[in-house]
DNA sequence: GCCAACGTTGGC
DNA sequence: GCCAACGTTGGC
């Protein structure tokens, strides 16, 4: 069903714990740029590595928060390179079953582009029925890497 | 904190 | 390859 969308997309949404990394934490940023760590899904993982292009155009999204939504837009700022979190013990994301020689994460760069005038919350993307088929509303999605249709990521910019 | 809906692991 | 047990995500 994500293969539908999957190569065509130039649109992504992608999610974070503000209480782990906000939305205010990347326009804090001096090159306003973050790697995207931490990803250990694999579908997650093959849109980043395979399908991102420099230049795309992403949604972030707060998740496991007071108000879970669509909160700004950033833009894909490089190509994937492999996660460095995944090599290091000390770091909570560390697999050991990564290595540098065949590494099993990647990542991407994203950067900065604005804040939403206000956060488009989930209730309100849930109301739409023109967004009833995206992924992020679909039943039991926990997919912290999807991709945007053009046509919903237009219908929702034009909800701001 | 609860729990549904996943994905992963590992015994067989 | 099956599937039960376990771990994680994330809304509520």
């Amino acid at each position: 069903m994500l293969g539908v969308f999957v190569g065509m997309a130039n649109y992504w949404l992608m999610k974070s714990e503000p209480g782990e990394f906000s939305i205010d934490d990347l326009k804090a940023r001096p090159s306003k740029t973050e790697p995207w760590d931490g990803v250990r899904n694999y579908q997650a993982r093959n849109m980043m590595r395979d399908e991102m292009k420099p230049g795309d155009q992403v949604f972030f999204y707060h998740s496991a928060c007071e108000e879970p939504g669509i909160v700004g837009v950033m833009k894909i700022a490089g190509k994937p390179y492999p996660d460095p979190t995944a090599f290091d013990p000390e770091d909570k994301h560390f697999d050991p079953k990564s290595d540098r020689d065949n590494p099993r994460w990647f990542l991407v760069d994203v950067k900065f582009v604005r804040k939403l005038k206000r956060t488009i919350s989930l209730t309100e993307l849930k109301e739409h029925d023109a967004l009833a088929e995206m992924v992020l509303v679909r039943r039991g999605n926990r997919l912290s890497v999807m991709p945007v249709s053009e046509s919903d990521w237009k219908y929702i910019l034009a909800l701001e």
